[in-house]
RNA sequence: GGGCCGGUCGUCCAGUCUGGUUAGGACGUCCGCCUGACGCGCGGAAGGCCGCCGGUUCGAAUCCGGCCCGGCCCA
């Protein structure tokens, strides 16, 4: 250390310039990059952790709001880390299924049945490659700490294979089975969906059509129903036992117009009295109430229409007829035959698939299904084994599992997924599975078996039908872990899973993983579950490309810089809640990032020193808030939060160290007058960079760009591999006097206002304060270069300007 | 229809679980200021019947009941 004997101008900012520029974040990417400071160690002794990034759809592109979580998440590895812990934090493109197909036929106006399949193929890889760049250009410039050079793909021939081979798995445990079921079918995609794939949308008008039907033996009754092109499936009629309108018609029958076959006429609780005229047309299939009415009440279900969406030959004279042409015609007819009574416009909302956004229709299909009824009661068990973030989440998942009435249909019929792995004999048609441990396309390759396992026949036939995306997808944590491919980083990490993701696939991704790994390993698939909420836009509104409100991270980021977003991101919202976009808020964390920068540049010109052995009491007492700073943020960090963290930073670091301490230790640090003591000036010294440094450790998860930057530039090494700071004993009463040197600061600059002079000009008289504020005097009253200070009780001529603060000028 | 979340200065949000001095912050607004880090700054100020109605209590933004409005999820 040089000589302490200060002549002022040796005083000199080791940080020069008065701004931090964000251009500089792209060299501290390289940098660490080069330095490999966030390498995951497999053979550390550190305490291990797994963070299962949510492998982001490379078919879209993030927009702001998807770019906040993923940097949430990267606060939560830098946490990780900075708590001591060894963490394996991989980036994952999710590239498979339904959704890559349906943007790749939109975008390049072509349909997987009208190209070949290796064509189809070959094109969605190359637009997934493409929108991956965009994808992976903005992780790098968030300033993500994962491994960018070994992300993993959900199309490679290393994930399918791992997806197939938990697919044989369970085959041989007897999970899978194939069954014919009536099922969700979107017929513009084209295949069977689950029901968590299934949305709702928006309210619409759609005609309700009071239908008179003759019963048998005379008389007529009206039904009214939003699908009269089903009237052809029509099979019975109920009505509500307790709707006293109906009693009589038990046991009667009723013929259906046009087709003329007769339906029985029902009592079923199903039944709604309120809705139309209480009577109800049970048809095959209007909605999933019609196929749980088919299965209770035994009825013979009649085909109506085909995959397509078009009716079939079942639907006479409409046969061919999209659904929707099929009910405006059939509509019409029924108007001329006389046997519409009235046509009321309800609102509505009809089952759509998530992806085409398109109504899907109720149809039969041979499926394969993965066992998930039997397992409901374990999987709600095991959740607990599982902590939550918040704990809220929970039960949006319970209540989910809850309604599960049916196991999950996994096939798919299109191109772009992981192929089921199976081979049928076409002799004894029995199926052949394969040995695990490869990637198998059944449908272009050669059968590995050779000849049928069961009978020896040499033909077989490839299935040719693809795996529902989510069987992929709900098997990451065990991808990352290495499962089946490295037993010791798989043991070493299984178990310490953290699980962070929106709650808008909470029934999907969260819930079939848990399932899945429950199914394959029997264990909790994760230890730690965060659930954020959804990125918004200014007005409140999800974004959409269709809406047209979408904010692309891109130029914000070049505008703001990473660290000035990441601040926003984790200062928006509490854990769990939606948050908006809001340009304002970001140019707001821009100025706080200044101003850090600013205290820094401040601090940085006075030497480092080692503690005294006696610090003055605003010293002590500016460290006391800083130790309640570090409880706060530890506590929101093991909450997987930064609400609480981020903004109580930026409170601390402006309103109390800017403001108040650093304005107060001013003179004492630069004690050009030797107004104090060397042991004080170095009591100043100390306590400024210890502040500093306990400021940069906590905001280094969140802002790593600028706290690091400061960090090599006054403490040189990196602020990311420091730990989060502790807490050190100091008097923690002296935080009760937060209040009062606020209150006699601002009463001060108020009397200087007021006279009109400028703050740092002397103040003449006598100021009246509270002797509670006695012990902090000497530095206040060189901060205020205040003439007179008493604690006695102020004469009745003196000004009250605070409760406890009385200014007596000398005229 | 069922469930969940929300309604607090002009705007966006804390505070509500664990009731208690003048209900906080950020942005915006107004006034003043070149103050040995920062004008992307500093200081000062204005601005709120805490959705509505009732109840519990010495005391309610906070607890209880009802209602209205907005959003999401499920039928």
């Amino acid at each position: 250390m040089r000589s302490l004997d200060m002549g002022e101008e040796i005083l000199k900012p080791k940080i020069a310039e008065s701004r931090w520029r964000p251009e500089l974040e792209v060299n501290l990417i390289d940098l660490w990059e080069r330095e490999e400071i966030y390498k995951f160690d497999p053979n550390s002794d550190k305490p291990s952790i797994a963070i299962d990034t949510p492998p982001p759809y490379a078919s879209a592109r993030w927009h702001v709001g998807g770019a906040a979580h993923y940097a949430q998440i990267d606060m939560v590895a830098r946490y990780f880390r900075m708590k001591g812990y060894n963490v394996l934090f991989p980036f994952g493109v999710d590239r498979n299924g339904l959704p890559v197909e349906v943007q790749v036929e939109r975008t390049y106006g072509i349909s997987c049945h009208n190209v070949s399949r290796e064509d189809f193929e070959r094109i969605c890889k190359e637009y997934l490659d493409d929108i991956e760049k965009q994808l992976i250009w903005v992780v790098r410039r968030l300033g993500m700490s994962c491994d960018l050079k070994e992300y993993y793909r959900t199309d490679s021939p290393e994930y399918r294979s791992l997806t197939q081979e938990t697919f044989i798995e369970l085959w041989h445990k007897g999970m899978i089975y194939e069954a014919e079921y009536p099922v969700n079918w979107c017929p513009v995609c084209h295949t069977t969906i689950a029901d968590a794939e299934v949305e709702y949308s928006d309210e619409k008008d759609t005609d309700l059509v009071y239908i008179r039907f003759e019963i048998e033996g005379g008389g007529y009754i009206v039904v009214a129903s939003t699908r009269p092109e089903l009237l052809c499936s029509c099979a019975a009629i109920i009505f509500n036992p307790n709707d006293d309108r109906y009693r009589g018609l038990e046991g009667a029958r009723a013929i259906v117009p046009i087709y003329r076959h007769t339906v029985p006429i029902i009592p079923h609780p199903a039944a709604k009295p309120e809705f139309g005229t209480g009577l109800v047309m049970v048809c095959s299939y209007g909605d999933q109430v019609d196929i749980r009415l088919f299965r209770e009440l035994g009825l013979k279900p009649m085909v109506a229409i085909d995959p397509d969406g078009c009716m079939n030959a079942n639907a006479g004279i409409y046969a061919g007829l999209t659904v929707e042409k099929a009910r405006s015609r059939i509509i019409e007819d029924l108007k001329a035959m006389g046997v519409i009574e009235k046509i009321d416009r309800i609102k509505h909302r009809v089952p759509i698939c998530w992806r085409s956004k398109n109504p899907i229709e109720f149809i039969h299909m041979r499926e394969f299904y993965l066992k998930q009824v039997d397992f409901l009661d374990d999987i709600i068990k095991i959740l607990d084994n599982m902590k939550f973030y918040p704990e809220s989440a929970k039960q949006r998942l319970i209540d989910w599992i809850e309604g599960i009435k049916t196991d999950w249909p996994i096939s798919r019929r299109r191109f772009y997924g992981t192929e089921i792995p199976i081979w049928y004999c076409k002799r004894c048609g029995r199926v052949n599975l394969p040995e695990p441990g490869r990637y198998y396309k059944p449908w272009k390759e050669q059968p590995p078996m050779g000849r049928c396992l069961y009978c020896g026949s040499a033909e077989l036939i490839g299935e040719e039908r693809t795996l529902d995306t989510w069987m992929d997808s709900s098997i990451s944590p065990l991808y990352i872990t290495g499962y089946r491919r490295n037993p010791k980083l798989y043991e070493k990490l299984s178990g310490n899973v953290l699980r962070p993701q929106g709650y808008d696939i909470i029934r999907t991704w969260l819930y079939y993983t848990i399932l899945r790994v429950y199914e394959l390993t029997g264990r909790p698939a994760f230890k730690y579950i965060r659930i954020s909420g959804m990125g918004l836009d200014e007005k409140g509104e999800a974004m959409h490309k269709s809406k047209g409100n979408v904010v692309y991270p891109e130029p914000i980021l070049d505008k703001y810089g990473a660290d000035a977003f990441r601040f926003w991101a984790a200062s928006e919202a509490k854990l769990g809640s939606d948050y908006r976009f809001s340009e304002s808020k970001l140019s707001s964390a821009r100025l706080f990032l200044t101003k850090l920068w600013n205290i820094a540049r401040f601090i940085s010109q006075f030497p480092i020193v080692d503690k005294p052995d006696r610090l003055k009491p605003i010293d002590e007492w500016v460290i006391a808030e800083a130790n309640r700073l570090v409880e706060v943020c530890v506590e929101d960090y093991e909450k997987l939060d930064f609400f609480e963290a981020s903004n109580n930073i930026r409170y601390f670091v402006w309103n109390i160290f800017a403001d108040h301490y650093i304005e107060a230790v001013k003179p004492r640090a630069y004690n050009s007058d030797r107004t104090f003591s060397k042991e004080e000036q170095l009591s100043a010294w100390y306590t400024l960079h210890y502040v500093l440094r306990v400021i940069l450790r906590l905001l280094a998860p969140i802002c790593p760009f600028i706290t690091d930057a400061i960090w090599r530039s006054i403490y040189g090494g990196t602020v990311h591999k420091e730990r989060i700071p502790e807490i050190v004993p100091v008097n923690e009463k002296l935080r009760e006097y937060t209040e009062y040197i606020i209150e006699f600061n601002s009463g001060i600059w108020r009397i200087k206002k007021k006279i009109g002079i400028p703050l740092n000009n002397p103040l003449k008289g006598i100021i009246y304060a509270s002797d509670r504020i006695k012990l902090f005097m000497d530095d206040l009253k060189r901060m205020h270069r205040l003439e007179a200070v008493s604690f006695d009780k102020p004469p009745k001529e003196a000004e009250k300007i605070t409760n406890s603060l009385y200014y007596l000028s000398i005229s």
